[in-house]
DNA sequence: GCAGTTACGTACACTACCGTACAGACAGCC
DNA sequence: GGCTGTCTGTACGGTAGTGTACGTAACTGC
């Protein structure tokens, strides 16, 4: 999220601490590889490991009746997975699937707790962390309720590209549609006229972005709230 | 939101606290009148005071873009307005507007955080309550996404008349429209259909409730939903 | 008692999205 | 080459919602 250049392979959140209390955390963490359309957990489980990507994404997707769900957040580098654990609640809130495989650092629990009552600055970085997800997704609650398919999408894709930290990336119409809350034909569609414009390129799944600038133009504002967010708080 | 017997004028937060911090907290607050339609914070506003509703409700609306807002909670005697401070971030992060008008249990930042400080039971109390907040709102943007006025508009008088302690209220079309996201129109054709089902009848405002079983079944499951969560976590 | 304001009802053309169905295009595999 | 599964494009009727406009009823104040 940050306009410096990011250093891959790194999680912002841990980036940030002392140097003291980072290398620490670090010598706890496991490298992990998370795999594509992996369901870490489902929202009601125990959470027994949290998870810092660096070059992997998650999404943070809610059940809402039978027939439905929604995605209401993105984690990527600048992000963790396990927010509730900050609340002393280990009870996962969302699904959480695995958007973009890649690395992650992992933590059991029982670790992260202990080193979240050690280091100061981690928990106050955690809080507004949290404090920042839960903006988001209520900018996200709206978005889905006014914006248009295609202003969404554009959204979408520029949050992944951030999260990436690449101009193109593996994801289906179907995986798109489910994301947002869409038929996949409501996708193609909207697809189809952001390529007519030049914005993006696609086939069978692999996307490429093509105008950076102009999909920020085609997107709603909500991407740019949920980034001066972000950087406000924890900038 | 508890089944059992409520006594008004207590808020459920402070009440659940042993009695020697319920005590010390209670002398500390300023019962306060809320006026109705105030907004007693907008997105982005520093926090001086945080509240804890008891005949009271507040409304968390979160703005989206020029045009539109969205409620995306509801606060009456179950919770508290004032969230952020516990992720000692004090910015609020949507706008609070009294939606009922009533009493109010009021405290200063700096008093509440350092009762928070004093009190390990009242910190977690208020943790719990913020996870159950975060999952609200994430139920409250897929209703918003995929329900019908009909159902959210069933759902949003069943949870009103929950924090109203009472069958009826007084909240206009238009005021409903702007919580709900939708046309003054739509409300009017949704509360017209409830009325002709004889689940509620209205006037000028004044909302009674006249079959709260057949409500809930006129509602989308999110009402139970929520309200399955509220008593997990804190009940 | 009249005027102004507030609250609710109705009507109309329009749009985004839905559910479903079907067909073409491409990739991998034997 | 042909088969199979995956991914994308197109098509069609149906619906819940939009923006706008106008009308009526009820309450409020001078």
């Amino acid at each position: 999220m940050s306009l410096a250049p990011v250093v891959t392979g790194t999680n912002h959140l841990l980036a940030a601490l002392p140097s003291d209390d980072s290398e620490q955390l670090l010598a706890r963490c496991v490298e992990t590889e998370l795999v594509f359309a992996d369901i870490l957990y489902r929202s009601g489980d125990p959470i027994s490991h949290v998870y810092f990507p660096t070059t992997s994404i998650i999404s943070l997707v809610t059940p809402i009746d039978s027939n439905h769900n929604l995605e209401v957040g993105l984690v990527g580098y600048e992000g963790m997975f396990g927010l509730p654990l900050i609340l002393s609640v280990n009870v996962a809130s969302y699904n959480a699937v695995v958007q973009g495989a890649g690395q992650a650092m992992c933590l059991s629990t029982s670790v992260f707790l202990n080193e979240l009552e050690k280091s100061a600055a981690f928990k106050q970085e955690l809080k507004r962390y949290l404090y920042v997800v839960m903006s988001q997704i209520a900018q996200t609650a709206g978005c889905n309720r006014f914006h248009v398919v295609e202003a969404r999408l554009a959204r979408w894709l520029l949050m992944t590209q951030d999260r990436a930290q690449s101009d193109q990336f593996h994801v289906t119409h179907v995986f798109l549609a489910y994301m947002l809350g869409v038929r996949r034909v409501g996708i193609t569609k909207a697809a189809n006229s952001l390529q007519n414009k030049a914005l993006i390129s696609y086939k069978r799944g692999d996307i490429k972005i093509l105008d950076r600038a102009g999909l920020e133009t085609a997107s709603c504002e909500c991407y740019r709230t949920e980034k001066a967010l972000y950087e406000q708080i924890l900038g």
